[in-house]
DNA sequence: GGTGCGAAGCGC
DNA sequence: CGCTTCGCACCC
């Protein structure tokens, strides 16, 4: 063995002098050398493992330093290399990613790396859902159609977007499923995204139970380290194989990758919900532009911003018009200001005979409302003071057992008898929930089983289970839910759907709100008729509004023209593009101050074409108290509000920023 | 004089 | 970041 301060520089330079940069947060450059039969591994990019005081930190090599370098301290000698798939692009994935977001540019090896290291022990459990088995099928003239479309990018190996518009029912998977065949006879990898956790488990059985022979890995929040092992390895040995998850699967290096399809593409599941909030929708589409492979993006809503994209990028929209088996449900929408004889407030008089009809048919009715718990808030009717949450600045919620809850922090207010303002002993409940809905229906219909399904008793796996079976089974005549019902589940004896107030969410304050109030109207109407050719979708709403007009499925790409004349108007994506700044300290007037000083170096900065917004107390400006302040860059151009925020020098500043393009809330 | 904890310093 | 070392308060 060699002490390093006997070896004199002669005998150095038969080694290689590297410089690298650890993956933890110590961002000093450190150099190192490589032992000779290292040598030919070693590249920028090559991630290693290396002596740091008394343990083995992992890096990555940054650079290559010249063989007669002399420093002033001892140089150790790297470890080992960390063995790592070969995707040629994955550097410039990283950095790009990276510069997108304003963030370190080895995030995602750090990623990569900490799932890499997870303990063993922690294994979370997935939802267990029914497939309906389906065999395999002759697909229609449509779905040939898309599949060779899309194949002819596959074999010509280019970087093509590919926008597959189809209606609820109309066999989606059966085209996703032959052109991972098709990926997989190539010896290459696919990637299926899907926009949250429960879908992402529920496709890769159905892959699994369907296509024979295939390696298919999940890689999400609910697979476990073992199977995330397998993955890697797999990964490693560069086998062919089909990846399912919501985020992960595109943070992966990948040595030969030829498609990736992102199901439900106009879903705001594939924003990360904490900072850097990366979309895995636009990660896949940078992905795949660097490895010129095609990207299908399924939908039967299609955001707005895709939909441009086929006018403006030369996106490729490619249609399924039929339903493979039922008709669309005939949608009927009614106004609840109109004030006809009706038993209860919140069922028209249309819902309830059609609910009626349903009992006396023995035909299945889904109730529909996008409220967790019981109401909105608890008013005092002599001051009106409101109770809200202590940490956060937002109304506390009452649930059905008279607690107050906050849906942000889960602060619990047990008892209210009292406003703590004036004493008063009187309080109004505004608002509605799945409970209240449960006890009125119980009330307009003693003999109906009714069950609810919302996030809260969602969060109770089993009984939640439960719930979906018996209704699978027609145990259950009606059924309350809320979003959780919306997607995924085929109940084919549904003949009713009954949306309670439509427009609930269509005047909050988010530019996309009749966007995606639109979309979700569409999925959970398409809860209907799976295998009927006649039912009905009655909606409710408050006022009237023009969205309300295309809830129609075949109706939906109409909405475009009208949504996107909006967009322009205002200025809003995918017209213009929206930099968030948020901007966070547990000090209120320090945030405030530091927001100001911000939004005035933007002023000072920027460029004709840049707007500056704000700064604005964010809507809920306080949450487990820390305060936040919002600016907003609005621009024709990502690049230059990405330029101007790096220009900003972050550590004069005692908040935490955050930096987010075209923000979804 | 021992110890316990937070701040400061260092890493190749 | 993770780990070691330094220094001061506090022990009774």
């Amino acid at each position: 063995m060699l002490k390093l301060e006997n070896i004199d520089r002669v005998k150095y330079t038969q080694y290689m002098f590297i410089t690298v940069r650890l993956l933890n947060n110590f961002s000093q450059e450190l150099t190192y050398q490589v032992p000779q039969d290292l040598q030919s591994a070693v590249y920028r990019g090559t991630l290693v493992q290396v002596p740091l005081q008394k343990r083995i930190e992992s890096a990555i090599v940054i650079g290559i330093e010249p063989a007669d370098a002399v420093y002033p301290f001892k140089i150790r000698m790297i470890d080992s290399i960390f063995p790592f798939p070969d995707d040629t692009s994955y550097r410039k994935f990283a950095t790009s990613l990276a510069a997108f977001h304003q963030i370190d540019s080895l995030y995602l090896f750090k990623r990569v790396k900490n799932f890499l290291t997870e303990n063993e022990d922690e294994v979370v459990q997935a939802d267990q859902e029914k497939i309906a088995q389906a065999t395999s099928v002759q697909l229609t003239d449509e779905q040939i159609f898309a599949c060779d479309s899309i194949q002819e990018d596959l074999a010509a190996g280019r970087y093509q977007v590919t926008v597959l518009h189809g209606v609820t029912g109309s066999g989606k998977t059966e085209v996703y499923k032959q052109l991972f065949s098709s990926v997989l006879a190539d010896k290459k990898c696919a990637i299926l995204l899907l926009p949250e956790v429960g879908l992402a488990v529920q496709f890769e059985k159905l892959l699994t139970a369907q296509m024979f022979g295939v390696e298919i890995f999940g890689f999400h929040s609910a697979t476990t380290i073992k199977q995330k092992r397998a993955l890697w390895q797999a990964l490693l040995q560069e086998r062919p194989c089909i990846i399912v998850g919501v985020h992960l699967p595109v943070f992966l290096p990948i040595a030969h990758l030829g498609i990736i399809i992102v199901d439900e593409e106009h879903d705001a599941g594939y924003q990360e919900k904490n900072h850097p909030k990366i979309n895995s929708k636009n990660a896949a589409l940078l992905k795949a532009s660097l490895k010129n492979i095609p990207v299908v993006l399924g939908s039967a809503t299609p955001s707005i911003s895709s939909l441009w994209n086929i006018k403006n990028k030369s996106w490729k929209l490619v249609q399924l018009k039929n339903r493979f088996a039922g008709q669309f449900p005939k949608v009927q929408v009614v106004a609840l200001s109109d004030k006809k004889e009706r038993k209860n407030f919140w069922i028209s008089a249309e819902l309830y005979v059609a609910m009626q009809q349903q009992l006396i048919k023995k035909e299945q009715t889904i109730i529909f409302i996008n409220r967790r718990g019981y109401s909105f808030f608890v008013q005092c009717t002599g001051c009106t003071y409101i109770f809200s949450c202590t940490n956060c600045s937002v109304s506390l919620t009452l649930h059905e057992d008279g607690r107050l809850l906050c849906h942000y922090c889960n602060f619990c207010l047990k008892t209210y008898e009292f406003c703590p303002d004036c004493k008063g002993k009187d309080f109004l409940r505004k608002g509605i929930g799945t409970q209240q809905v449960v006890t009125i229906l119980q009330k307009l219909f003693p003999f109906a089983k009714i069950e609810r399904a919302d996030l809260d008793t969602t969060s109770k796996k089993k009984a939640w289970q439960q719930t979906v079976q018996d209704f699978y089974d027609k145990k259950i005549d009606i059924l309350v839910g809320t979003q959780s019902i919306s997607k995924g589940y085929h109940f084919p004896h549904v003949t009713l759907v009954g949306i309670l107030w439509a427009d609930i969410n269509l005047h909050f304050p988010v530019y996309n709100a009749a966007e995606t109030t639109l979309q979700q109207l569409i999925q959970v109407a398409g809860r209907a008729g799976r295998q009927s050719n006649d039912s009905t979708v009655i909606v409710q709403t408050m006022t009237p509004h023009t969205v309300f007009n295309y809830i129609n499925e075949i109706d939906y790409v109409q909405f475009y023209h009208h949504e996107i004349a909006k967009r322009h108007n205002v200025g809003y994506p995918p017209a213009k593009h929206i930099a968030e700044i948020e901007i966070r300290y547990a000090d209120q007037n320090i945030v405030e101050k530091e927001a100001d000083a911000i939004a005035n170096f933007f002023i000072s900065m920027a460029s004709q074409e840049i707007l500056v917004l704000g700064p604005v107390p964010a809507v809920i400006y306080r949450i487990q108290k820390t305060y936040c302040q919002k600016i907003f860059l609005k621009s024709i151009d990502r690049t230059a509000m990405i330029q101007l925020f790096a220009k900003l020098d972050k550590k004069q500043f005692l908040s935490s920023l955050f930096f987010t393009i075209d923000p979804i809330s």
